[in-house]
DNA sequence: TCTGGGGTCCTAGGACCC
DNA sequence: TCTGGGGTCCTAGGACCC
């Protein structure tokens, strides 16, 4: 049987969000920032048309953003997951199995659905519902392969006419979409990699598509040789509806201010630990491996503010989601790294080699009672956090946290309580 | 002055063992 | 003193994604 893949993307996600709760802002040019406001992050249509790049840094534009009156929203990342919950819902309902592949995207297994009706005609049908339910709008590709699903998306949020729903089934269609977009627009083909096929004379999706795949496999990799599998509709990439567990889970962040003291990057750096660790037991983990990184900016004029980058990794002696394991492990890292004399930008840190909450063997010489009251006490520690968001927290972390990252533009937290809401002093 | 954060996968090379 | 080749495991770095 063919397999038949939808992906469902939210047309300039970030950025809707913000305006389905101004409805002040119709027709208003709104764009969304990075933390500590620093890039764009999101643009709606009208932003998208006045020229706004992507990932632009803030200070660049600001004369443009003055000059239209562009709304600006510092990231409200509760809203935004809460709306994409409410999306994937929607989407669950309509489909017998669907992958959530990032906070605004989700393929859909339609494989069989063609025998009983148009495709293209129920890629409309999502639309609609979830327009109509939630408020965002969607588009919607359909393909025989992820890869192809995802141009076919693109072709739908490109051409209005369209009606933001492209069905790439027929051999004749799909070659006929590759043969107008460049190879860079391809899912798994990066600017690097861009730059190589042009090089060898790959310039559009469909060149690519056509290319031997044992030239293909010899000089760039197996990964490449994947995507020109699946550009001929030949599946190599399955839906992944039961979400893998994570390998690692990082926490860093760009400071609002730079760092240069020790003990500034010491609160900080329990900072991030403490979230990742908070993380961690989320997803019912336990780590062994902590690596802990700094560095300077790598913008900044290095004849005067001289670039410094490190990390270090530690272990413990047995895999812990207890927050005071890592806290006391990431501190000596810290120190072992850290230099002074530098303007730190950004720090952060990353918890690896994960082992199952219940399969996890207890260390010899840890009386089983020691170890299930530990549990306890971060789990309660976890249930008062959910309640009333950092009440409860090592006093390792400091209290004042200068070197926090700037959110002035922030949004209400519309849809949820107290997640997303800035922390009252 | 001001340039995000969080992930995954693959590969090359070093360490180590037999 | 001479000194092989193959396998495995781990890590760092590169490339990609949203």
């Amino acid at each position: 049987m063919t397999q038949v893949f939808a992906l469902v993307d939210c047309n300039n996600f970030y950025a809707s969000c913000e305006k389905l709760f101004r409805p002040d802002l119709v027709n208003r040019a709104v764009v969304v920032l990075s933390n500590n406001d620093g890039c764009v992050v999101a643009r709606s249509k009208e932003a998208k048309a006045m020229g706004i790049k992507m990932g632009v840094p803030v200070f660049q534009i600001r004369e443009l953003l003055e000059k239209h009156q562009v709304v600006a929203f510092s990231s409200n990342y509760a809203l935004y997951a809460d709306m994409s919950a409410r999306v994937m819902r929607t989407l669950e309902e309509m489909s017998p199995a669907l992958e959530v592949y990032s906070i605004d995207e989700a393929f859909l297994d339609l494989s069989g659905f063609e025998s009983t009706m148009n495709l293209a005609d129920f890629g409309y049908q999502i639309r609609e519902r979830v327009q109509q339910w939630i408020g965002i709008t969607v588009c919607v590709g359909i393909a025989p392969s992820k890869t192809l699903a995802k141009l076919a998306n693109h072709g739908a949020k490109s051409w209005p006419k369209t009606g933001g729903v492209v069905d790439l089934m027929s051999n004749e269609r799909q070659r006929k979409l590759m043969a107008l977009l460049p190879v860079n627009e391809v899912w798994g083909i990066g600017n690097r990699l861009t730059k190589r096929l042009e090089d060898i004379g790959i310039r559009t999706a469909l060149e690519l598509a056509d290319a031997p795949t044992k030239m293909i496999r010899q000089q760039f990799s197996v990964v490449v040789e994947r995507t020109v599998m699946e550009l001929n509709g030949e599946s190599c990439i399955g839906l992944e509806d039961i979400p893998p567990t994570k390998k690692e889970i990082v926490s860093s962040r760009a400071f609002g201010e730079r760092v240069t003291e020790l003990t500034m990057m010491h609160e900080a750096v329990a900072e991030y630990v403490h979230r990742a660790c908070i993380k961690l037991r989320h997803e019912r983990c336990q780590a062994k491996r902590i690596t802990v990184f700094l560095r300077t900016s790598p913008f900044s004029d290095h004849q005067r503010d001289p670039y410094y980058s490190n990390s270090r990794s530690g272990e413990l002696s047995y895999p812990s989601d207890d927050t005071r394991d890592f806290l006391h492990v990431a501190s000596q890292l810290l120190e072992a790294i850290w230099k002074d004399g530098y303007r730190y930008a950004k720090a952060g840190i990353m918890l690896s080699d994960f082992y199952n909450h219940s399969a996890v063997q207890q260390e010899l010489f840890l009386s089983s009672d020691v170890v299930r009251c530990n549990s306890a006490l971060m789990g309660v520690m976890d249930q008062i956090n959910e309640q009333i968001p950092n009440s409860l927290y090592f006093a390792s972390k400091g209290t004042n946290q200068t070197w926090g990252m700037k959110r002035e533009l922030l949004s209400p937290a519309f849809t949820t309580s107290w997640k997303g809401l800035p922390r009252v002093r």
